[in-house]
DNA sequence: AGGATAACAGGACGCTTGTCCCGTTTATCA
DNA sequence: TGATAAACGGGACAAGCGTCCTGTTATCCT
């Protein structure tokens, strides 16, 4: 068992993670600059890998490309929109909190680069029937979180329809965030979640 | 004046409606497949124009880009929002209606290709800081006609902040149109259409 | 009428794109 | 330990990209 390292200057056989710097680079780059605007070569630039790895772990573009709405954005929205919101005492509190955090978040960098799902719903769902697909689905644990949210409230809401609910919730965190992209500012998305907060106030959620 | 068009098969100058003709190719092209995902030969071959005359009237295809978002995208904006919303009796009805319209437009056709100021905005704002503050532009012009119509109100309503809630409104209409352009349905729109009606009435807008 | 210029035709240019191929090195397993 | 396959390096390849260039034709102006 001569797994070490330093032993000489050879090169190294690690094909889990040259597969996974290749897909953190080229999720970084498409949620930044997208997908139809970043190259097979800018990655492999980026990534600091062969062309011979490149193509080995990922044939062609739509590989790497499923690869990262799979490993890479379906994860993102489990981490910072399903689990907290499962974790959060109320609905209400839970939304709430997910905004705080992504606008402090926001605002720590200097830009907004979005959602990364909506990012790349927009140049890669019409470019396929599978990328919009992995979409879709993605679109719909988001939606189901949320709706199981409200089902699980202490005492029913009968004022609300929890998928409707959901589905609002979703097209206003997406319109907040693109809107909070086209003025680089973080504005919309406080004021939307403020007016959200009423909302739901309103209505009874907790 | 021999301004006759069938006197001999020779071509005749008409730089007006040529320009037209490919700003009208490009919008279409634009916010269906994409910028990037749109080419110079798309252009030429869907216009049937020669590559001279789109190289005369648009030496780049930034400028052609620019063109179709000052020319045709804020235009649309226009028409389907500012216009029947200063014509509406009141805000309630007006974006109601909007909604309404869009919805029925969209099942119309068998596919929804999207909001096209955010399907431009997607894959041209981050492209070039010029494109990025004509866009912001036509957002602000679509923010003040919604908030002016909710100024506009017989009796003002103390409950509701015009900004904020047309920062609300663009928000929902923004995010439903991305959801449904990802489900290729038209219900989310006709949820959040619904959703923002209980709102509206439980604010008191008319 | 006749020069001057705008409007257009058609294609060439250099560069980038995504993909693929061959050779070499590393790991696996009988 | 030797054979076999996986992992990787480096670059070639055709096709497509946006741009530009040289002519030819129509229109405008005096």
């Amino acid at each position: 068992m001569k797994t070490d390292a330093a032993r000489h200057g050879g090169r190294r056989n690690d094909p889990q993670s040259m597969r996974n710097k290749l897909i953190d680079t080229a999720y970084t780059a498409f949620v930044r600059n997208g997908y139809h605007a970043t190259s097979m070569h800018d990655l492999k630039h980026e990534a600091g890998v062969s062309g011979g790895a490149l193509a080995h772990h990922f044939p062609t573009k739509k590989d790497i490309g499923l690869s990262v709405l799979r490993d890479r954005v379906a994860r993102t929205v489990e981490e910072t929109w399903i689990a907290p919101l499962q974790a959060a005492s109320g609905a209400r509190h839970g939304i709430l909190g997910i905004f705080e955090e992504i606008v402090t978040e926001l605002e720590g960098r200097g830009s907004v680069m979005g959602c990364p799902l909506n990012n790349l719903s927009h140049d890669m769902a019409r470019q396929d029937p599978d990328f919009r697909e992995e979409i879709e689905l993605t679109f719909q644990h988001w939606h189901e979180a949320i709706a199981n949210k409200i089902r699980a409230a202490r005492e029913p809401l009968d004022e609300v329809d929890p998928d409707a609910f959901a589905t609002l919730v979703i097209a206003v965190y997406s319109g907040a965030m693109a809107m909070a992209r086209a003025s680089q500012s973080a504005a919309p998305l406080r004021v939307c979640s403020d007016q959200l907060d009423r909302i739901m106030r309103g209505w009874g959620v907790v």
